[in-house]
DNA sequence: TTTAAATAGTTAACACTGTTAACAAAAGTA
DNA sequence: TACTTTTGTTAACAGTGTTAACTATTTAAA
């Protein structure tokens, strides 16, 4: 049946259009400047052709959220795959991780856009998951030791809070510290972080 | 002129009732629910008297932010008084910061709501230089340096890194860890700062 | 090939939102 | 009493998410 895999292969393509929409809606405007019209007039259709596609304007979003930890996954593999110890692997994914933060600033508010309606379905999202697991990987390395138990997720919850914290505090307060100590501050903590590993 | 002196007594009363309305609004139904009218309404006057004392809705949010900055300082003062050693005080304080970030979730979502428009502005926000200083002064205790430099600013910025990367990664993702565990990630991350502080 | 069903797409409306202009009523001043 | 300032109002503008009702168009069945 040629006619209903066509059929689904334009329905996806519309699917992709409204999402490509909203992404340069974002990237343009912020994400607060989303308006499912503003998709419609973009994808030239009319408004409730987005419905048919999105339950919500929510679920747009959401659907960046996942693309976003999928970005960031990807990039976490790519960083670790240049460096060989596992301490040198982590700290590359640290400063790889900020940098995402800044240069990918429209994905990472929305992954971590408190107030949004998206948190209590956040764990339901699985690219999240592949996200940890890479990272707990990496920890798992640096501490040796072959079962994931509860220290070593302890551990990368540790971890990613030093990273979303120093990401977002920065991102809040613009240019409160000067550039080049940014990454100080955060080499500052990963190499603490490092140290204390086996404590 | 006790006149005048009355008029702005109750301008202020009016400008009172609409940041207490602001607030149950808040408190009952989170910071997305709050509109204008619901104010307007709340407070028994017609919608444009709101405008008549704050410039815009964001103006209302950004008096929250203020609010909450100048609760947390208090916290941290208070905690800090109750303990006589700066690692103790540091200690203390970070597990009152996790804790005010989640029992005063609603303020503390709008002190870091990102996509905030009142990003731009936050620099200007006297309320976070206050609490700054009280944790400076208490980080400087503990290297036992005079004068502040930029070593302290930047373990300044390291701590509050770790404590707002833990609240808020656990705020988007509730139960990923256990309640128990939460206060030992914390512990781990605040003791692993203070050993590696004179580094 | 004609008819019935399913699908794609439309317009129009509902119930909201922030914001502001135009106007009325009350209070203070001369 | 007449004038001005302040206080408060209604009504509207432009926008939002969402949905109901309707119309073509295309597909499957008779």
């Amino acid at each position: 049946m040629p006619i209903q895999e066509k059929r689904l292969k334009q329905k996806a393509a519309v699917k992709d259009s409204i999402l490509c929409a909203a992404r340069t809606i974002v990237l343009k405007e912020g994400w607060q400047a989303v308006s499912i019209r503003k998709i419609a007039e973009v994808i030239g259709y009319s408004l409730p052709v987005v419905y048919k596609h999105f339950e919500s304007k929510d679920a747009i979003l959401e659907e960046f959220v996942k693309q976003g930890f999928e970005l960031l996954s990807e990039l976490m593999l790519d960083t670790k795959a240049k460096e060989t110890t596992a301490e040198k692997q982590l700290t590359a994914m640290a400063l790889a991780y900020f940098e995402f933060a800044f240069s990918k600033r429209e994905y990472y508010q929305m992954m971590f856009g408190l107030g949004m309606p998206t948190c209590e379905r956040v764990n339901q999202i699985n690219e999240i998951g592949k996200f940890s697991s890479i990272v707990v990987n990496t920890i798992q390395n640096l501490i040796n030791e072959e079962e994931v138990n509860e220290k070593i997720i302890l551990k990368f919850h540790t971890f990613w809070s030093i990273l979303h914290g120093l990401s977002s505090i920065n991102m809040v307060n613009i240019a409160a510290t000067p550039n080049e100590m940014q990454q100080r501050v955060l080499l500052d903590a990963v190499q603490g972080f490092i140290k204390n590993i086996n404590n």
